[in-house]
DNA sequence: GTGAAAGCGCTAACAA
DNA sequence: TTGTTAGCGCTTTCAC
């Protein structure tokens, strides 16, 4: 157990002085040729590797992030999270990364710790408290002290700051639209993610979309819950007691339990009924069959969030320059939906 | 945007001198009670926060571990992920994450970087390239530091240092059993996680198993595949061409591909088939019909090996104390198998 | 009860 | 070309 070396201890053992030993190891020209190699040699040999956090405190920069996500088992957050990871990574920051579990109380309180020297700016996606809290004072305290956010997927106007969203109104039009044209007329849908902005905005879409095309709105074909208990008794129930032939599925869980309810009254998809899930993750790609989904790029969201925030906290951008950037999604025709060539 | 203030700026507002600021603020019985008010309510007003970079190099203890992970979208991961951070925050902890993608370069490059003083220690588990490349250097580097590691789910015998693991092999063998015991009479074994401890000490198990029970080991049987390209091309052959009433499927993929294989042959699950998955995930749990599974505590490794490496950097444990803690596992019974009420 | 000074590991302006 | 010094924000010993 050989403790780490510092730069004191380099200058001592060749007697030299410290900012030698420290412009020497920075390759600075003011060294000699000699004095260098030998400094550079000796600290090679006792493996010196500079002390992050000295220099974090001489330079106020840290080059590290903080990452706050609600939940990492969602499969959306986790691909957001690689995103980050990425472009932090190839932009030499490091990240740090908090997992609120949907709590307010967790959430202010690692923002609080965190913003104090020991990172540079947050990625944030609130949590789903926050959001029916509505209390967002630890974003404006964090914002008045200089330190740059970015949230994403969750976000609210009260809070000015960049943000990094998912289009999604006009991707559940699109979606339902999608089930119009390959033929549905009765299209149900099901969430259980009633609470969050997801499932608020894509029922809009989905109204809209029927809206425009003079299909009837069926209220009792639209199932939103908040977790999936007894999801699916109710969506047998609706299919029992109603016409349906297309579900557009907000969530993963929500497509999941549907293809089940749809298996357990021995119901052809996409033959008798087609579904279209959003957010496109591990479960649909490998239920059986493979859910036609919404691709929302999770990937590109967290990239395009850590791109700008570098960039605030490189300076490359005022601070005071908000903006909010709008992902795109796109349509991934698996076996859950009739076969249809038009373009979405 | 008002920066930041430090306990100098107290200092010079209130005349007084830092290191009573400091006292004060640390509420030291060497201040007197008026002092200490008056200091204390300035700091409350001006929203002071001491700097978590100063404090750190002050006392050579960040209060952060570095996790390594391989691919966050593995849901496993992201399990031991959430336990790590669970036990973390209790102990007030920080934890800093960094995905390797399974690439060793990667993993070498993120430890090196941040074993200078920025973490207090590492729970890792390696990069696929790693443990087939077998090089270790940058573990016993660290290691000898004095930094310490705990090592979760791969793992290798010449790294010396805290572990915490899966019992596969025995996981396995109790898998493999449950489909002997439910009647199954030819049992296929499914991997795409080639070249890992899964994907080989499962099938260890699963031979062990089948030889204790005098089943014949009929290697036509056994599909082990480092990823799933043409794997339900592979599995609907073998159904094709052997005699199949049982299947293993060492990891969620091979899982859901199995299922899908099935569906494509319209083989009945469990009557015709029956299916015992392993690590129990959202795919497991959420397709259809949902898969009988081994449980693997993901949870529990990363709370286990926190637990550990928090007792490790506060001294709790001596340096030179390396133990290696066995996670067991469960199985979750659900639709993929015949019901059987066995204890597992 | 309060403050001056040293030091954590490092950089950078300035002196020699 | 090399060294001295101050300072990043804070704690802590030791004087006063």
């Amino acid at each position: 157990m050989s403790k780490r070396i510092t730069i004191k201890q380099i200058a001592q053992a060749l007697h030299v002085s410290i900012s030698t030993v420290s412009k020497a190891l920075n390759d600075s020209y003011e060294i000699s040729d000699e004095t260098k190699k030998k400094i550079q040699e000796y600290a090679k040999l006792h493996k010196y590797k500079p002390n992050t956090l000295a220099l974090s405190l001489q330079n106020k920069k840290t080059k590290t992030i903080g990452i706050i996500i609600p939940n990492i088992l969602t499969y959306y957050f986790a691909r957001v999270l690689r995103g980050i990871e990425k472009v932090a990574t190839e932009k030499g920051y490091n990240i740090i990364t908090c997992i609120t579990n949907e709590s307010y109380k967790k959430e202010v309180d690692t923002m609080q710790m965190l913003s104090n020297g020991t990172i540079d700016g947050f990625i944030a996606c609130m949590s789903e408290e926050t959001l029916k809290l509505q209390k967002f004072d630890h974003f404006h305290d964090i914002l008045e002290e200089g330190t740059p956010i970015v949230l994403y997927d969750r976000t609210h106007q009260d809070i000015n700051c960049d943000k990094v969203v998912t289009d999604t109104v006009k991707s559940a039009y699109k979606a339902t639209r999608f089930l119009m044209k390959s033929g549905c007329k009765n299209i149900a849908l099901v969430s259980v993610s009633e609470g969050l902005n997801v499932s608020e905005f894509s029922a809009k879409g989905y109204r809209k979309a029927l809206k425009k095309y003079d299909f009837p709105i069926n209220e009792n074909l639209i199932i939103r819950q908040h977790d999936e208990t007894n999801l699916k008794e109710r969506i047998i129930k609706m299919l029992d007691t109603n016409k349906v032939d297309g579900i557009f599925t907000v969530d993963e869980i929500s497509g999941a339990i549907t293809i089940q309810a749809l298996d357990a009254k021995n119901i052809k998809i996409p033959e008798e009924v087609s579904i279209i899930g959003f957010t496109n993750g591990m479960i649909s790609r490998y239920s059986t069959p493979p859910l036609t989904s919404v691709n929302r790029f999770a990937h590109t969201t967290g990239e395009t969030a850590a791109a700008r925030l570098i960039n605030k906290i490189e300076e490359k951008i005022d601070f005071e320059d908000i903006k909010t950037e709008i992902i795109k999604t796109k349509l991934v025709e698996r076996e859950s939906t009739k076969k249809l060539f038009i373009k979405f």
